[in-house]
DNA sequence: TTGATTAACTAAATCGTTTTAGTAAGTTTA
DNA sequence: TAAACTTACTAAAACGATTTAGTTAATCAA
């Protein structure tokens, strides 16, 4: 195993210091008046066994790494993993590796990921925060850390944030059902109180209130939704207690065991309940009935979270003000949410 | 913005040197004889001004990064991102941060973030290799960088691996589907020489010739499967084609594709057709009807894949052998392979 | 009492870069 | 023809840790 050449071996090899060598390789030969001859020289040995600077001593030197952090509640879910996609192939264009991680919305898990990179001295962090990591996300803003919060963010915090309009969503989703003639709406969420959520119950509730219509809720713990209990608590809430003839889902994994329970005792029910969710995936347009679904602009979020992170990274300036972007989701119609009584 | 403290700052402030600092942090006080008190003193102050060291500083002396990478075809994909997820988990407990990538099975790709990765000194590699990149893998070896490939590998290659059988499951799959009397049953699969496929596509025609019955296979090209072509093929070979009763695929996105396919041409078509599916998804219990999958035992591919990355990074000694793991599959079996005719 | 040990520390090299501040020649300029 | 520039390089400090090889003072053995 030979180690891998330094610049201080490649120095030795052509008799010149490591300063020339390391201009030449920074393409600064021309500005540095080093002449064409020695500039050939080197690159031409350099080329010749595949010399790769070490990145780690690069970014001791320079304090950059050319890394960010991608930290959202689970990288296995559909909606942050595709963003993931997008935002690693902007990321790669411009230079930068993205990292993911999972914070399974904890707290504990926030914070010792972000000490984490810290550490490693990534060079921007793009956070899906959990409840109570406003401190740290402080700190870092103060240590000049580029931060762009994601999915939801803190209200007294002024810090960049890329976010869909929830409330917009969640109302046009609810007016639908109501425009389809269901009356009985249930509204199933997680006990959050994050602002994506409270958001989305927010136009659910408002968009029920101007119809004339009650809002029927049934709040989840988050810490319950894998448990068996849950499902009977949402079989007690569609199918026994309320009469429902519609549901609206606040996020994707309680469609999903919504949809296993009311498979699992009436098979006939799914024709007739509407049905309407946050979040598409891919399947709910192969599934019958086909399922409605507020659409996050997937694209466009990468993207967006992308720029401004870039946009952060490019500024020395201090004193440029955070980026607030608000986009809009779409509705997509599909059977479920069609009346067929 | 104050610069993060060093061990100089802590050194300087105390009035010791760096090394003593150094010694003290590493817990190796003891045994370098420092007092008692001393120990006490730094560990106090580094706590209370809740130090942490430099990781890049850290990795550019002793050589290791305690970073991962886990590189497969699309970290999107719910199988590799639920892997992911568990590996993520093992490894942290272990000290090593695990960083994923996606390589679209694309080796020129592969090959950057390999030359990337490298770059960046990462202690080691978990892949799953695209075609042709035997050459890295070796290389890699070569300068002992650990390396465990995953869901396939190169038969001429001798580099840990952990795979499933993928031809037992394959062949279990289809005789579950002729043990329900199905006997026109089709193969669609992507064309590629990777052995994951071709093992897949063995185990189907083994089983099949084994039974008495003529193989039907339709090869997609890895490059048009997300192409409106593909579905006018998967059309005809399913619909107008060969009269099959049933379909085995040997991929999950080929399913979803065929799925939507046969739901736009013929509504009842999937009450009679029998379909398996390699590779499970939540969703699949869900639908209507719920469909019959191949499930990877992803935890224990997790656990198996980290275990052997942790033996090779614990074993300085260059000898270890390669261990190489292959798992079972398990056939879920839902409804849509049950005959109803 | 003196040479060897041990305890309790520290100076300085090192990892592989980047970058500042040179230097020694050659070329202009007045 | 000496002062002032330019050209074409290089020495050495720096980034922030780890680690080897010391040093000094105290303790011990004979």
């Amino acid at each position: 195993m030979k180690k891998r050449p330094s610049l201080k071996d490649i120095a030795k090899k052509l008799n010149v210091s490591v300063t020339t060598v390391s201009f030449v390789l920074n393409g600064k030969g021309k500005e540095k008046k080093i002449s064409d001859e020695l500039i050939k020289k080197v690159i031409d040995y350099t080329d010749s066994i595949n010399y790769r600077p070490n990145k780690v001593a690069q970014s001791l030197r320079t304090g950059k790494t050319n890394i960010l952090v991608f930290m959202v509640e689970d990288i296995s879910n559909y909606f942050f993993s595709k963003i993931a996609r997008i935002m690693e192939d902007i990321a790669y264009d411009k230079g930068y590796k993205v990292l993911f991680c999972s914070n399974e919305n904890e707290d504990e898990r926030s914070k010792e990921l972000i000490q984490l990179f810290s550490e490693r001295q990534v060079d921007g962090f793009i956070i899906s925060p959990s409840p109570g990591i406003q401190n740290e996300i402080e700190s870092l803003i103060e240590n000049k850390i580029p931060v762009v919060l994601f999915d939801r963010y803190f209200e007294d915090l002024d810090v960049s944030h890329v976010i869909i309009d929830n409330e917009d969503a969640s109302s046009k989703a609810t007016k639908h059902l109501i425009d389809n003639d269901f009356s009985r709406i249930g509204f199933i969420t997680i006990e959050s109180s994050q602002n994506q959520m409270t958001n989305r119950e927010k136009g659910y509730v408002d968009a029920m209130k101007s119809a004339g219509l009650e809002p029927l809720i049934l709040k989840i713990p988050f810490e319950k939704i894998h448990k068996e209990e849950t499902k009977l608590e949402i079989r007690k809430f569609i199918i026994e207690g309320q009469e429902l003839d519609s549901v609206f889902f606040s996020t994707n994994y309680l469609t999903r065991t919504a949809l296993e329970v009311i498979k699992e005792t009436d098979q006939t029910l799914l024709e007739k309940l509407g049905v309407v969710t946050f979040d598409d995936n891919e399947l709910f347009r192969i599934n019958t009935p086909t399922i409605t679904a507020v659409s996050q602009p997937l694209q466009e979020l990468g993207e967006s979270l992308m720029n401004t992170m870039l946009n952060l990274l490019n500024s020395k300036a201090e004193n440029l003000k955070p980026t607030k972007s608000v986009l809009k989701a779409s509705l997509i119609v599909r059977n479920s949410s069609i009346n067929k009584n």
